[in-house]
DNA sequence: CCCTAGGGATACTA
DNA sequence: ACTCGTCCCTAGGG
């Protein structure tokens, strides 16, 4: 599980600390860990089918432990899995199953501690009795919720939004997700391990030049839950490679077009596609918010990556109606059945052949009730989906349901009218359903950037969604859009960013603060408003991220701009694995260099004053048809200015 | 010499 | 159709 590796990497920042050093602080548990390792006390019970509440107490008892010290729990509990992870699922069910055979056969033969052995192996945790826990602190009064998917990336969210201030885990993937907080390791004692986020410029391999992104990217490329890591390719290599590389996509690309030449790992086919696809799992996964109430993305989308979604439910699991949502978190609902719990809902420690058993026959599955669930929670989902994305981003590219490798397929030369292009789609709505539906608060979280304005530090891609901010004012001010959107919010004076302080441990968003102060300033140059942040830190800002913000800028404007438009032309060189990999990578932001001199100064990163962004004209009209007819030609990764 | 990959032992509460 | 192990040791490869 995790990341294997990653914690011994991670020593030299490991702290060790006391619950007490908690203290009035709120903290979320990843409860899993805790009922995984309370059932082995009553593995036999459970294995039998007996009825046992003991591993309730067990967690109870650690509830009492952390309020003993001060601290307010919040329990979260895992949801629905991925549908990605179900093949390692059934691998998992076999070996279970296996395991309590032998049970069986042991507790036959009289060899009683030899069946507890066994039967200790096919513990497994059921909703059920993750419900028992949770009537448990319904009494208590303590808080609780229930993810909609996985509880790491709802863990993440919760310290994200400020709810809690660390979070307790086993499970090293919480650092992928982005938590700057993790207790790991918690004994009866109360002694923990505590590792910052903020720590990481102080990892000997990751002194120079690292981004979340990049510290992402490297612990999928050691191999990570979502995509095992190519042979010989372990902790230290993944970090090693991405601190003499420029840009993962390119380091890829030159494993597998220069592999065989040089000493490089053996890539297998569809790597780089899975690779982009675990990045967004880690990026985007959906969680509950507790104040919306409703689902949203752990992250906001940025615009490159909002195209690859649509057909990513398998990897950021579906979109429930906020009903729905609401009834999983507060634990009314199954989260895998989507209906009120019901104790016929667990048959793990029935065998397949069980079936015919005396017993089952007693005790038919009879299909629980189901509540005010639509029948289909996909469609409304997906009529909302297609047209927000549709206006967001249908001026770059077309949406072809039927494709099958969108990642590997370079887009067409798209010639949209947008208006066709959502109302002609294959799925069955209508204009009133989109009206209708638009009204209605949206459960997709790409809309709630429109609302919200807060920003938080761990998130690298906050720039991108000011210029979102922006492209949806326009889009909408010009009456495009069919979705009526809430007001958009100006962007916050960057000085006023600015004020929060920024420290030597604040790294990854001091990188951020930079970039967006350089956005909304336009024209300023940040110097004298920098930040006296150490030398340690100064590698993590580089000259390059500002050169992105101006070339973005200078896109923006000219997509926005109709007399900045240009006729398509051929790139070009545009090598073939290029156009896959690039656009497999890149998607959308990739970069149409308007002019050779903005080509220049990206090559030679540099003099980024000639790009500084025109002044915007007043509510510049799109074109009606052929939107988006300026598809990028001159392909520049504006990902290749990440993380150098 | 470092690193990866795989196997074995091990498990929980009063 | 119905939830995630981990640590330590070592063989073997680059």
């Amino acid at each position: 599980m995790g990341i294997s590796g990653l914690l011994p990497l991670l020593e030299p920042i490991k702290k060790n600390k006391h619950l007490r050093d908690y203290a009035g602080m709120r903290v979320a548990v990843d409860t899993y860990v805790w009922l995984h390792r309370a059932a082995f006390g009553c593995a036999m019970d459970l294995g039998l089918g007996k009825k046992t509440t003991a591993y309730v107490s067990f967690c109870m008892k650690r509830v009492a432990l952390l309020r003993q010290f001060g601290i307010t729990p919040v329990l979260v509990f895992d949801g629905g899995c991925l549908p990605m992870k179900s093949h390692t699922e059934r691998e998992r069910r076999l070996r279970r199953q296996e395991a309590k055979k032998k049970a069986h056969e042991e507790l036959l033969k009289g060899d009683t501690s030899k069946a507890m052995e066994m039967f200790q192996q096919c513990v497994n945790i059921t909703p059920n009795m993750a419900l028992e826990l949770i009537k448990a602190l319904r009494k208590e009064k303590i808080e609780f919720i229930v993810a909609p998917y996985e509880a790491d990336a709802q863990l993440a969210y919760l310290e994200k939004i400020g709810k809690v201030d660390a979070v307790l885990t086993e499970d090293s993937d919480l650092l992928v997700f982005g938590c700057q907080r993790v207790l790991l390791k918690l004994d009866a004692n109360g002694s923990v391990v505590e590792i910052n986020a903020r720590d990481f410029p102080h990892v000997p391999c990751m002194k120079r030049g690292w981004t979340f992104a990049k510290f992402r990217q490297a612990c999928i490329l050691s191999g990570c839950d979502y995509l095992p890591s190519l042979k010989g390719v372990g902790i230290k290599k993944a970090f090693d490679t991405l601190n003499s590389s420029s840009s993962i996509e390119r380091t890829l690309k030159t494993w597998r077009t220069f592999g065989f030449s040089i000493k490089a790992p053996k890539m297998r086919d569809g790597y780089e596609t899975a690779f982009k696809e675990a990045e967004l799992t880690f990026l985007y996964q959906r969680v509950y918010d507790p104040d919306k109430k409703r689902l949203v993305h752990l992250n906001e989308p940025i615009l490159s990556d909002l195209d690859f979604m649509e057909d990513l439910c398998k990897f950021l699991g579906r979109d429930l109606e906020p009903s729905v949502a609401e009834g999983i978190a507060i634990g009314e609902l199954n989260p895998y059945t989507l209906r009120p719990y019901h104790p016929d809902d667990d048959f793990f420690y029935e065998d397949l052949d069980a079936k015919d058993d005396e017993a089952t026959r007693h005790h038919p599955i009879k299909p629980t009730p189901v509540p005010h669930v639509p029948k289909d929670l996909s469609a409304s989902a997906r009529i909302l989906q297609v047209s927000t994305t549709a206006n967001l981003t249908g001026q770059y590219t077309t949406k072809s349901s039927d494709s099958t490798s969108k990642f590997f397929s370079q887009p067409e030369k798209p010639t949209i009218d947008v208006d066709e292009h959502v109302y002609s789609s294959s799925f069955p709505i209508t204009k009133n359903d989109l009206e209708l539906k638009a009204a209605e608060p949206s459960p997709i979280a790409s809309l709630s950037r429109f609302r919200s304005t807060s920003i938080n530090p761990s998130d690298d891609f906050s720039y991108h969604s000011t210029v979102l901010k922006s492209k949806a004012h326009a889009v909408d001010s010009n009456n495009v859009s069919p979705v009526r959107l809430t007001p958009v919010i100006p962007p916050r004076p960057a000085m006023h960013l600015l004020k929060r302080s920024v420290t030597e441990m604040d790294s990854f968003s001091y990188e951020h603060v930079q970039i967006r102060k350089e956005t909304t300033d336009g024209n300023k140059t940040d110097r004298e408003n920098s930040s006296p942040a150490n030398v340690a830190v100064e590698s993590w800002v580089t000259e390059e991220a500002s050169v992105k913000i101006h070339l973005e800028s200078a896109r923006y404007m000219e997509q926005t701009n109709p007399h900045q438009h240009r006729p398509y032309k051929p790139p070009a060189v545009m090598p073939k694995t290029k156009a896959v990999f690039g656009s497999a990578f890149n998607g959308l932001s990739t970069f149409r260099s308007s002019s050779a001199s903005e080509q220049h100064v990206y090559q030679g990163g540099d003099n980024s004053s000639s790009l500084k962004p025109k002044k915007a004209r007043p509510a510049p009209s799109l074109p009606k048809k052929r939107l988006g007819a300026g598809r990028p030609t001159n392909l520049i990764p504006i990902t290749a200015f990440f993380g150098k």
